[in-house]
DNA sequence: TTAATACCTATAGTTAACTCGAGGTCAAGC
DNA sequence: GCTTGACCTCGAGTTAACTATAGGTATTAA
């Protein structure tokens, strides 16, 4: 079965060796196994279980509960039900993101307009009949 | 014209006085006036450029870009251009994250249903037809 | 055979964004 | 007059997530 090392992996997943020997060392890959002096042997299915953490990390999911996951992936069949709710949350969790931005856009788009408009202008004097803001 | 203590624009804005004074202190609030003793005065347009401070910060950007921005705004027109740029790249950024996160989401459900699946049958055993996969 | 290169561990340092404690001022209420 | 509570500054401490360095081993290339 084809290997991959550290740097290959780090290359391929955009992230530092130092970043990969620092998850492993917070317990995020103990399925990863190693030759007979202690280098690491990334197998395929290792990197798929990467991008599930990187996925899990892109929702904002501290390190210490993603380990936990992985510690329940490691139980079996009983942690079934906390890995379900985990990611039902994690679901809720990435929709209130979005929904979140989708606020901050409006925001920016509105400066973006408010901008363009004082730029054309030469100057913000043009905003004045505006309610009075400092901060446009 | 009303005026507002920290506490109660904290309160306001769901933050500290810890972190508004912070904020004070890394330059983004160099508008808010003093008492005679040093107690900061928030007039309401205070508070709503602190709204937009803390919209900044919602797109991700660092403390000491938005000070850049708090900077310019003190500037006057000379800055509309750098202003109007930043709203661009801020608006660009957060087109990109809600991208991401809705890339994020299509993982997120497949385990969602992945799980659903296991938990109603009890076992993961019921994916083993599945490629391979250690992690899902 | 030696020199470069990729790997390893352990440990220390960095950065951002808070968060808190000590010590002090000041106005209001008893 | 004295206590309480909100405010202040300054500086130290915290946390997460890296990031880097030192010192060492093993494989490969000339």
């Amino acid at each position: 079965m084809k290997t991959y090392s550290i740097s290959e992996v780090a290359k391929e997943l955009n992230l530092t060796v130092y970043t990969l020997r620092y998850y492993d060392k917070e317990g995020l890959m103990p399925f990863v196994e190693r030759t007979a002096n202690g280098t690491r042997l990334f197998k395929e299915s290792d990197i798929e279980a990467l991008k599930v953490i990187e996925c899990l990390k892109s929702t904002g999911m501290p390190i210490k509960e993603i380990k936990n996951f992985i510690d329940w992936c490691a139980d079996g069949d009983s942690t079934l039900q906390q890995r379900y709710d985990m990611f039902l949350e994690r679901k809720a969790s990435v929709e209130a993101q979005i929904a979140e931005l989708q606020k901050t856009m409006e925001l920016i788009e509105h400066k973006c307009s408010y901008y363009k408009i004082a730029l054309d202008a030469g100057t913000e004097d043009v905003h004045k009949q505006d309610k009075i803001e400092i901060l446009h």
